[in-house]
DNA sequence: GTAACTTTTTTAATTATTTAATAAGTTTAT
DNA sequence: ATAAACTTATTAAATAATTAAAAAAGTTAC
């Protein structure tokens, strides 16, 4: 029984890490115990100085509740986002704030045997010098692109490890818990705890970037299917154009809509002698490039706005197909391509508004997502909290507290 | 607390229901209740005759477990099947056996401002003529094409009531609860608790009729999405055909899929003197004319197996786009068109091999269903005991008894 | 054929949870 | 201004549920 009491008690603190200010009342509803439970935990916790009060909420027409909040500087998570090329790494805390620099470094995943190895001694290093105790940390999120099997802890498409867990085998280098998820997935998970899907119950959150991931919030929570692949919304087939993907078939949404192929246009555009302010696109550094064509398009640059229009409008046919599929009540532009704001908008509405069914469409509102280039790293913070009830027997809390 | 117990004693019900011959263990772990309580409650429901013990199962290495179902003749479902013509109605024993025959009566629903009255006494009248007391039912179960919203109870399509809730109205008027959902939704239901998708948690059903409807069984349960709309397959946008939909829009999945399309094609051919069986098609009656075609590409005609091969591989290209957003474990194929059987799985496997990342569809099983021409009235009823806890104190079950 | 091991069932005792009664702090209505 | 209504907090008592121990019924291995 002292087992189920931690799990409730977890609960408390997992709750609190996703909103701050809670009341006894509510955080008794979420995790579903009688009042009096409910208070004996909590004060439990505020003895342990794992949580502390934060004063009196507003009435509601009664007497005014006291909220709790998590304690700073007892807990911490790692965080890890990578893409194809480059991964960061950064130190979050419960209040959501990064705790030190976040960490970028160059590691090509394609092909690369000692990606993974490269990978735990950054973390490691990034651990080390942030000079926080181990014991602190809860553990480790880390989102990556390919096939992830979240439940196995396997990457099928990099990062191999003769399918072995990635996610045991990281844990036995570092010391500690580690979860590992599909990037789009995080960035989904962000959006549905801190970010405008916040409270939703189903939400498609569009990941625009170098090729066009897709997060699926079901039922309120993340949805990731059988094995854990859901979301390849990149490569339906649903184009006649015979372009050939980067996965090996032809007429993905993909060949239509990624950011290489605004780039690739706006090259096009400039050599062909378009006037737009695009001329001076720098072109060596993908990154570089994107960003500037956003902020062009931002700024009104005809030409850089034509180009997201024809991406967006293609992106819209896609999403056409969700809301057929899944019926959302919202759908949210994710990823490095909604800097691009709310350029996205009209062109893909009109998508919408040529091929959905009205009734379908009528009440799906469409938003840009407010939570940045961070997203992902976010995501893969929350991912860790998302278990903590699973993580058996987090090192003693009373010793931590000593220590600070 | 009175309540609460009803609230388990019911799920023990509803448990055996969907499964029959189960062990007082089994009960237990699927109400998530200890062994003490469950032993209680069965106690009380075989006292009260709703439950019957049915004998020792075989032993698992241990002492072999006595086993219950329920009691025959003490509860009974009426179940209706609706389409855009015809509407069948049938009583259903809580061994899934129908203990009438099975009412089939032409009702065309567009336009028809009558049609919900007719349906109310047509309902009366089947159980008024099966002779079983009306305290036995324990609800009516409607499956019904449209844009059916299940919470509110309300059919955007048809059936119209002023946006009032079809549900409460009819119940209001029968007497029992009543329960609604789209046709394709309910297909998939019976899919679920009695057919190819039994125990599996995320499963795509196919429903294959004069549209293409699709049921999405995500995470074990059915999935509608947030108004219930969800699973419009049909009307996904992917082909660049300019062929108008019955929605009025162009290039939906069903103006290239549709069983209308192979009743056209068949019609074509035999005008241009093609060679086949189905010279001999009548020519009148739809529902004639599709098991015609269905029969005869069973029996090898080629110019009838083209027909579907051609509509299987576009049917495919939607499956597709389902798995790579969806990574179900398993596509089942059902409704009318199942009929055809094994001739539609080469080419709807051959549109995968073409359209999808192998990877994502190697482990995704298609099947045809088993259920054939009742799966929807099964799933009718099966939705009734879907929400049989939530149904608030059914008539005395006490008294119910003393009768039989 | 018997002992050791399983699984189910029964019973009793402990433990945990909810309910209910009470008090305290705020808002709203009269 | 004051009473009524409402929300939150505290405490004690009643109740419900789980756990644990033991018995019963079978199976498997030696």
């Amino acid at each position: 029984m002292i087992e189920k009491k931690k799990l409730f008690r977890n609960k408390i603190l997992k709750e609190l890490y996703f909103k701050d200010n809670l009341s006894c009342v509510e955080l008794c509803v979420k995790i579903n115990k009688s009042f009096p439970i409910t208070v004996k935990l909590i004060e439990d916790l505020v003895a342990e100085n794992l949580v502390i009060e934060t004063g009196y909420a507003p009435s509601t027409g009664g007497r005014r509740p006291l909220t709790y909040a998590l304690q700073k500087n007892v807990m911490y998570l790692v965080s890890v986002a990578m893409d194809q090329f480059v991964t960061k790494i950064a130190i979050m805390d419960m209040q959501n704030d990064f705790v030190s620099p976040v960490e970028k470094i160059v590691l090509p995943l394609p092909n690369n045997s000692q990606a993974l190895q490269v990978l735990i001694e950054k973390i490691a290093e990034v651990i080390d010098s942030s000079g926080i105790p181990k014991e602190k940390f809860v553990g480790v999120g880390i989102g990556m692109p390919g096939f992830v099997d979240v439940k196995k802890g396997i990457n099928y498409s990099f990062l191999q490890l003769s399918n072995k867990s990635i996610t045991k085998h990281i844990s036995e280098k570092i010391g500690m818990p580690v979860f590992i998820d599909n990037d789009s997935s995080l960035i989904a998970l962000a959006e549905l705890r801190f970010g405008a899907a916040r409270g939703e119950k189903n939400v498609m959150v569009v990941n625009i970037g170098w090729g066009v991931g897709l997060g699926l919030i079901l039922n309120g929570e993340l949805f990731r299917g059988h094995e854990g692949f859901a979301g390849e919304f990149s490569h339906i087939p649903v184009f006649l154009n015979g372009k050939l993907c980067s996965c090996g078939k032809a007429g993905c949404l993909e060949t239509e809509t990624s950011l290489l192929l605004i780039i690739e246009g706006a090259k096009e555009g400039i050599s062909s002698g378009r006037l737009s302010r695009l001329t001076s696109l720098p072109l060596d550094d993908l990154e570089l490039a994107c960003d500037f064509i956003m902020k062009a398009a931002r700024d009104g640059d005809q030409f850089a706005v034509e180009l997201f229009s024809k991406a967006g409008y293609n992106i819209g046919k896609g999403v056409a197909i969700l809301i057929h599929l899944l019926n959302p009540q919202k759908i949210i532009l994710s990823g490095r391509g909604s800097s691009a704001g709310t350029i996205w908008l009209a062109p893909i509405q009109q998508a919408l508004n040529e091929h959905c069914i009205p009734r379908l469409y009528q009440n799906t509102s469409l938003e840009i997502s407010t939570l940045g280039m961070h997203a992902e790293l976010v995501g893969a913070a929350a991912l860790v909290m998302e278990n903590y009830e699973r993580i058996p027997l987090i090192k003693k809390p009373l010793q931590v507290l000593q220590e600070t």
